[in-house]
DNA sequence: ATATTTTGGCAAATCGTTGTATCAAGGGGG
DNA sequence: CCCCCTTGATACAACGATTTGCCAAAATAT
């Protein structure tokens, strides 16, 4: 059997050293085209390919870089991390996935399998309730990390939405329907996320003059949602409107609506939140705060890359809009008292 | 700032030499407790952590493992993923996943980066129309290899599914509660496996002494299965039920019935394939060929490891049977004849 | 007391690269 | 004819680890 070709067996079959033939691997140096050629030629018939490890620990520089994401079967998610791993891969960087499943312990272990295996950058969705063990971890190592979704004041860089916006916009509009009674469904932990998102909503209310908040938690899954929304219905009969911390749970609380018979839109209206593909798939179909994923994985990617460039830059922060996109679940209260 | 700690910056703080460091790190070799306290002390203080690269380059063994898969985002195979990746981070490896699309090209460059990158094992879903070039790559490389679901005939090591046999099943069944015109819906290429699964539901309409089989193709997402049956519907009215390619599409198919004021399980029946979450919370809830993909997921797991530790065994095939989970989707036909 | 083994640690070689410095050969100018 | 400059390639020393073999000191046996 062959042994796994390496520079040394190239630079033997051409007839040259060991630097020639990295030279002409990398288009470096000044090399004969005669040479070029014969060692081209060389490189084709062993098959050989160069070991990138070796390449990293000895210039310093990664072509590897890691997203440490806190759910990963999740279509918003799935979104994001597609448009980033698309531009990345067009520079010609490798990209590897984990998921925290928004366990710290898990997140822990996995930053340092990432340090070990020397990735030259970090997209970072950071778990609820990060120690600051795990900070330090990536800022005593210096590996330039974004943070996504939720921020960390003043360390990362950072990727990310105005929430307290969207949700405002979201209960403007169901209040502008003629809706009074409007509760807010979704999450679990105070992520500063959940925490901006609620603030909206409540600002939404107290600007229509309406009172108490009504907050629900839930997973963010379907099966959650739907029963999320069950409750929610038997403990507050009179709400007419849902603002969703998420596009999982709005789906899931409108199969919980379909399910006791009444129906999203008309019985009670619901708002989601990401706009991923199920929304407009559903039937009937999810009106939504949509901040189209694609584009921030893509954000995300290039403030990495302009990070890893200039490592001394000043911290950056990006923050998008979310856009009200009507569709079928939501309208008029059935009947205005 | 303090560089990046390595072994000879340990060793120097604990005054040994490196290899003493090396030892303590690993557990192996005669270290005195006294010495290997000084040199834990001192690794703890500079926040030391290996270069996992170094040491795979050196040991020649990487314990970074790659998953090649065809569609990242979709419900079956994100399960998949992460019972392979549970187990494997217990076994302390480190797994990266990239996604194909089903595009041989973009599969080709990730193989090939794996393959620089050192990944010391494979999981792998083959794309369509994969091109000889690409086996060679891993072969001649010699890399571990398990593929999934698609299998390569006596080259790797392969997870998959007893496809014919799950779709005769429930073709039986359908035949079973009485109907007798019955289409196969999703798929668009043909792929070993949906050959398989058409094959198994020509079987199941032959035992029976059905005629014609009806194929109608659809890609494998919701939005795609609920197009495909409007369309279905429209070409062949007399149509009572579907056997679908994967849940997705079932999913959607379902959608496209309630759109036109039809009911899935009454005026045309629909049985999925994989079980994902979805099929158990959508309304009605999907009848489906459960397959338990996170089973799936560890078997593959199971398998590399057991390569990567006898590179010379045999090559292994192992498949599953799926099982028949009878929800809301299916029912007898509203009127025989 | 001397001979023999065990213990604990290190020197040196190696893995597959890259980067810097050096060096021989060829070309042109004085 | 000699000197300088360019061209093309190599020698050598890193990078951060592991592995083998050796050697001194300590412990045991004779």
């Amino acid at each position: 059997m062959a042994m796994k070709p390496t520079l040394a067996s190239v630079a033997k079959a051409a007839g040259v050293s060991i630097p020639t033939v990295s030279q002409v691997m990398r288009g470096t140096g000044r090399i004969s085209e005669q040479t070029r050629k014969r060692v081209l030629e060389a490189a084709k018939v062993l098959h050989y390919i160069p070991d990138s490890r070796a390449a990293a620990i000895r210039s310093g520089e990664s072509r590897e870089i890691g997203f440490v994401i806190n759910q990963f079967a999740n279509p918003f998610n799935a979104e994001v991390v597609s448009g980033a791993v698309d531009l990345l891969e067009a520079e010609g960087y490798l990209v590897s996935i984990l998921d925290t499943r928004d366990d710290q312990e898990r997140q822990g272990r996995q930053m340092e399998a990432f340090i070990r295996a020397g990735r030259g950058g970090l997209m970072w969705v950071p778990a609820q309730n990060t120690p600051k063990q795990t900070l330090d971890l990536l800022r005593t190592h210096g590996t330039p990390t974004v943070t996504f979704l939720r921020p960390i004041d003043r360390v990362f860089d950072h990727v990310g939405l105005r929430n307290a916006e969207a949700t405002e916009t979201a209960t403007d509009y169901l209040v502008g329907l003629g809706h009074r009674n409007i509760a807010y469904l979704g999450g679990t932990t105070m992520t500063s996320v959940r925490k901006a998102r609620i603030a909206g909503y409540e600002t939404g209310l107290n600007s229509a003059g309406l009172g108490a908040p009504i907050i629900w938690p839930s997973d963010d899954t379907k099966r959650a949602g739907l029963e999320a929304m069950l409750a929610l219905r038997h403990a507050h009969p009179d709400v007419t409107a849902v603002v969703c911390n998420g596009d999982m749970v709005a789906l899931g609380a409108c199969q919980g609506l379909i399910r006791t018979g009444e129906y999203p839109g008309r019985e009670v209206s619901v708002i989601g939140f990401d706009d991923t593909e199920d929304a407009s798939v559903a039937t009937p179909a999810l009106t939504t705060m949509a901040v189209s994923p694609v584009n921030l994985g893509r954000k995300l990617a290039r403030m990495l890359l302009d990070r890893i460039e200039e490592p001394d830059a000043p911290v950056m922060v990006s923050e998008a809009s979310a856009k009200l996109v009507i569709r079928e679940t939501t309208g008029a209260p059935l009947q205005g008292r």
